[in-house]
DNA sequence: TGTTGTTAGTTACAAAAACAACTATTACAC
DNA sequence: GTGTAATAGTTGTTTTTGTAACTAACAACA
């Protein structure tokens, strides 16, 4: 079995080490400027653009688990970003938002994301651009059960 | 400002996101099978990959920090999977190979990667396989220093 | 030789993530 | 209503990772 296969271009590893190398600098960004981490970050990016959510929400769309987003907002509402009210009728349900001070933290953020989504994307070319979105989001939607 | 951002495609929320998906199945043999962490499968597959090497060519080539590598190289040799034999000139250097039953362990997983590399490839059309693969090679080799 | 600097790798401690068990509240079946 | 199950979210404990400091061995050179 001469096959040629490599672990540069095992696609996980590919996947992993981009992902990695990508996500650094703006990790410095907002834990830096913020002192998040990249949990929190995610929880804050999430309200800041869907508006108010409940935990589980935010655990459906990020597909985090809800211990992480425990702390997360947590450590958040802590600092006064985020915000909670139980919910009147469900007093298991927490409605999450922004404060000033969240909002200020997001809109700040978002423009950086947003440049830094055009530096990495000027480093590809256009089609190139348009293929890597939808092979990832292609995979990311596989469910690959146990394939042994 | 009304641009389209949109977490969903923040390009490094993509790439975790894929990544996270395409390791997690794979992830499930080597810990299954033979109670191997990540860093412990790459460190295995390097040495199955390249022969003997050292602590340092892994870290260099597999870009991991020393002190995984170490940790990796300690669990593995305590299990058998890996030997270590001193450099005879040099004395701070130690040789890593796998042993006979890494070498079995190494055979079985990189059959197991081999099948899973192509049912996730088999999830993408042939030109998009190679745009993803030349894509995610660039972004990893992209330094983005302090751009902000 | 002795002093200083470098390199390979390890270890100790702090930060973060993963996993499991738990509380509080609501829903449902009888 | 009462008992059982389900849901939202939290807390505790264990693993794993990250960071920094450390040891041991070698190199370079006065």
């Amino acid at each position: 079995m001469p096959s040629d296969f490599d672990l540069e271009t095992f696609l996980p590893y590919m996947l992993n080490q981009a992902a990695e190398v990508s996500s650094l600098s703006f990790q410095q960004v907002y834990k830096k400027r913020y002192g998040m981490l990249r949990t929190e970050w995610r929880v804050l990016f999430h309200l800041g653009l869907y508006g108010q959510m409940t935990a589980s929400d935010i655990g459906e769309r990020a597909r985090m688990h809800k211990t992480k987003i425990s702390r997360a907002v947590h450590r958040l509402s802590e600092r006064r970003f985020v915000e909670r009210v139980t919910d009147k009728k469900d007093r298991r349900i927490a409605h999450l938002t922004l404060t000033a001070q969240g909002r200020a933290a997001y809109d700040d953020l978002r423009a950086v994301a947003e440049r830094y989504e055009q530096t990495l994307v000027s480093q590809l070319q256009a089609n190139e651009v348009d293929a890597l979105r939808r092979a990832l989001s292609k995979l990311s939607d596989t469910a690959l059960g146990d394939f042994t």
